[in-house]
DNA sequence: CATGGATGTAAAGTAAGCTTTACATCTCCA
DNA sequence: TGGAGATGTAAAGCTTACTTTACATCCATG
């Protein structure tokens, strides 16, 4: 899955420190979910989507399916 | 979090097993998400938005935030 | 130069998502 | 009556999501 997270997180001047602290996690995870190491769960992805205005759709693609 | 899952499933006369295999999930875990025992990876929960022709958010209610 | 902020990454640990197997209950229908 | 399909649930096991701690690199700026 590709994201748009560290676009949309570029685009306000954020740290991803400052983005895990808004949402909730450490900078390791908002650093993962970046990179595309893991996806984030659920929750953590609708709190993302709320955080920028956007649904979950238009942030998270999936490759395959 | 809240979900339409078995709603919609019911909606459209699917068993849980044929919603199962449609997702490429278990039996047990569309009745586990359905009773709200644990959230969906976010891929699952894309997959099921889609099946569905709805937004993740549609289908996924965050109770608190 | 050196200090600090931002980022990348790793290891170890816990919790959550999902599987298979298995069993129990309920309802419907031949 | 009894067998089948649908659902609920549990246990054991594997993988993934997330944490904390820690260290390394890269820039920018005093």
């Amino acid at each position: 899955m590709r994201n748009e997270v560290r676009r949309l997180r570029a685009a306000r001047g954020l740290s991803q420190q400052a983005l895990g602290v808004a949402l909730g996690v450490s900078r390791q995870t908002v650093n993962a979910i970046e990179q595309d190491r893991y996806d984030p769960s659920l929750p953590l992805a609708i709190r993302i989507a709320r955080h920028f205005g956007l649904t979950v759709e238009e942030i998270f693609h999936v490759d395959d399916a």
